[in-house]
DNA sequence: CTCCGCCAAGCTGTATACATACTATTCCAA
DNA sequence: TTGGAATAGTATGTATACAGCTTGGCGGAG
């Protein structure tokens, strides 16, 4: 499963990331099928898929280069991963089964342990963070959803977002999400989305709020999250592993 | 601006459309390579870029098909495309600009035209009906909703729904256009963004209303849907002609 | 000294050949 | 007759060569 264009596409992603390839800087073909070790052809499929990420832009002469984030572009990411979330939500709460709330459960639980003790797990956070959000976004059983969350939201900048978290925005993400579960388990389209809307907003607020370093990512954290970001569409996260 | 890539992209986007491949069959590169005049490599570009839209499937083994439209995709593209779209109608209203009213009056008013006189002019109606959803969206100035709502939302099942139209809603269609300027013109986004919500629900109803034949499209209108999508991402649409 | 144009180097677009992986059919054996 | 395995055919994945276009620098003319 692990052809020569995810690997490029991964290697890529990951060099974005962990801000070896500085915001701006181009991206040639040939140079990147060097340091992937592929040929060109697969490294041509990762730009575009890339560039729909829109991680990648392409200027009027179809040279690419590493996508520059403004403020008012993470502010709209998060703002559109509200609304699509609070959607998927509530079809979520409305669609629940107790197989899948029970998977759920046991993803936050381990969430819980990863920020118990006195140095968090970020890494270990974010992982089941991420399985919690697909189990929801899946529960939601809408493909176009899926498609739209995954590609187009599920951002870098969200992803680096939990290193500016201290330990009591980890435990309130905890918190929340107990919450969601309580909504999904009455089925409660409307409470699922009003508190995946107030747990999003507040994730945008602190990492607006916190005093981050622009540049790079801690290795352990980077290696997490490319591991998340691998397989971005795949319909049942759980069968990586 | 015309590479084969783009060309092949249209092409096989418009048998999708026209019905000339069916629904569910298989996509075989070098086949289409022929039918288009080109190698296969454009042809893959182009099946990935339809496979982002979602209008192409593949299987566990890489082999693609056109994809199927359940009753539920079909609700669930205007739940998603009515959500963003009222979004982006919000941000619009909210940064309207003279210029720009002026420029979506005229599509409007060349949509009114357009429907006004005993045999209305589906083709034109589509073209105006783009130009304006379109020039709401740029209005948004929002990257990211920009590119969600022209590769996924604004689907050929979208696009279909004016065959359905009768007289009646071609002229509801143009009111309600009216009542979205008049949100924009006194910039308020909430008026707009209900205004779109019920633009859109109203046109969901209407295709589920309706008595339509499953199967080809009129030649003209098959047309003017395929040059309306060659370029879904160009910025300045009227820099096309 | 500046500006325009030309030329060379480099990058992307496309075609094609070859490698690999799946499918379906056929044939043999139980 | 049915089940399974082998094989031929077909599809996709990757590498590579070449063509066309862009860019940037150099040189000559004003």
């Amino acid at each position: 499963m692990s052809s020569a264009s995810d690997r490029a596409y991964a290697a890529i992603r990951a060099m974005i990331l962990s801000g070896e390839l500085a915001s701006g800087s181009q991206l040639r073909e040939e140079h990147l099928a060097d340091r992937c070790g592929v040929s060109r052809t697969p490294v041509r499929e990762a730009l575009h898929r890339l560039e729909a990420d829109l991680l990648v832009r392409r200027n009027q002469t179809q040279r690419s280069f590493v996508a520059e984030w403004s403020p008012d572009d993470i502010e709209q990411a998060f703002e559109l991963r509200g609304m699509l979330e609070s959607h998927a939500a509530k079809r979520a709460a409305e669609r629940m089964t107790p197989h899948l709330l029970d998977r759920l459960r046991g993803y936050n639980a381990a969430l819980r342990a990863a920020i118990t003790g006195p140095y968090p797990d970020v890494p270990a956070f974010l992982t089941q963070n991420a399985r919690f959000h697909r189990g929801i976004i899946e529960a939601a059983e809408s493909a176009r959803l899926t498609t739209i969350l995954a590609r187009i939201v599920e951002q870098p900048i969200v992803w680096r977002t939990a290193q500016n978290f201290d330990h009591d925005d980890l435990a309130r993400s905890y918190r929340e999400h107990e919450d969601l579960l309580a909504a999904c388990a009455s089925h409660d389209g409307v409470w699922a989305a009003s508190v995946m809307a107030t747990h999003i907003r507040r994730a945008f607020h602190t990492y607006s709020g916190a005093d981050r370093a622009a540049g790079s990512v801690d290795p352990a954290t980077a290696d997490a999250i490319q591991r998340l970001n691998l397989y971005p569409n795949m319909a049942n996260f759980d069968d990586v592993s």
